[in-house]
DNA sequence: CTTGTCTATGAAACGAGTTGCATAGCAGGA
DNA sequence: TCCTGCTATGCAACTCGTTTCATAGACAAG
């Protein structure tokens, strides 16, 4: 499990509420990692019981009062224990795949459409990150400038979830030229 | 849920016991779709009980006797029912990434080992879909021969794979680079 | 004739993730 | 005043996935 790592990050990297890491994890966090608001909530309430971060009730004004979430020691040592055990590359989950495969027992055609809509999310996708990373990653400075770690991470992280939307579009383009083809062939 | 609908592809694919679709599903199948062999046991008994596929006792000589399944009618609509409904663009889980963010409140250099250790990893798998590619879709016959729809979908499918593990592999030797680039700044 | 390995199937328990429902404060507009 | 919508938190039920354990036939090595 890494929900609890990703929301200890998240966290250091602001602390916040239940809600408000819900919403981080639809932008910045959800490039790599998703959760529902039920899954944050259940998880800060192990995590507080555990001692791992600590709250804080935060009176608002023009809106309902908020818990405020912080890292305690106990959550920092777990994520630094976390962080030096080694973990298994990823297995891959890719429904449209199984769809693709499935679809020479069916009409091939019939699923263009749909690998287009694939197409214009991932677009979509591409055109937000590019638009965050000109957002908070044009540095001001010098090119070259070091800046601090925590930024460059995260520079590198999104990167990848760049690299990864490119690959993603010119794959679902590969995709839809093949099932033109067949379609042109009967 | 499309483990169901992974199965069913597969044994239209090619009818087989639980034990080949658990060997399945660490190949080709597997390269976007896991399932161990616990699930699959469990869910050919669900869609056995729903009418989807049949079974057939297939006497073995040398090993022990297995239960051979193939998709039925009832299996056959429900898989065409799904590829005609939409699906969600997946969204994505990368432990590493999370990871990675996390390092700036730890040790980052303490990272590259574990990177490099994926970076082999999907060498590896990148070497093996490509020696699968050689294997299976060199057309012995002239370039643009129309082969059969199911196999220029399972290519697809596959060059799916070899430019996701590209993809990652560069994107590790950004991430090794930065990580290089972090421990020389201190 | 015991031990190990591969084929083959399965039960049971647990943990993670999803879905639906419920509550409540506060604001703005019909 | 009522309805809608956003912020904010949570329970309960269920499904999906993982882990551990168990069984059993066949064969090969020692």
């Amino acid at each position: 499990m890494a929900l609890e790592h990703a929301i200890l990050v998240s966290l250091l990297e602001k602390p916040g509420s239940g809600y408000e890491l819900a919403r981080r994890f639809e932008r910045s966090i959800g490039y790599f990692w998703t959760a529902t608001h039920q899954q944050i909530y259940r998880v800060l309430k192990r995590m507080e019981g555990d001692g791992w971060i600590d709250v804080r009730e935060v009176p608002q004004q023009g809106r309902p009062d908020k818990k405020e979430y912080s890292v305690a020691a106990l959550g920092r040592a777990a994520l630094s224990g976390w962080l030096h055990e080694p973990i298994e590359p990823e297995s891959v989950r890719h429904d449209l795949a199984v769809k693709i495969r499935g679809a020479a027992f069916d009409d091939p055609a019939a699923l263009i459409r749909e690998v287009e809509r694939h197409h214009r999310a991932h677009s979509d996708r591409l055109a937000h990150y590019l638009a965050g990373e000109e957002r908070d990653f044009t540095a001001p400075g010098a090119p070259g400038t070091p800046g601090d770690a925590g930024r460059e991470l995260q520079h590198v992280v999104l990167r990848g979830g760049i690299a990864y939307e490119r690959m993603t579009i010119a794959w679902l383009d590969d995709v839809l030229a093949t099932l033109h083809r067949l379609r042109r062939e009967h």
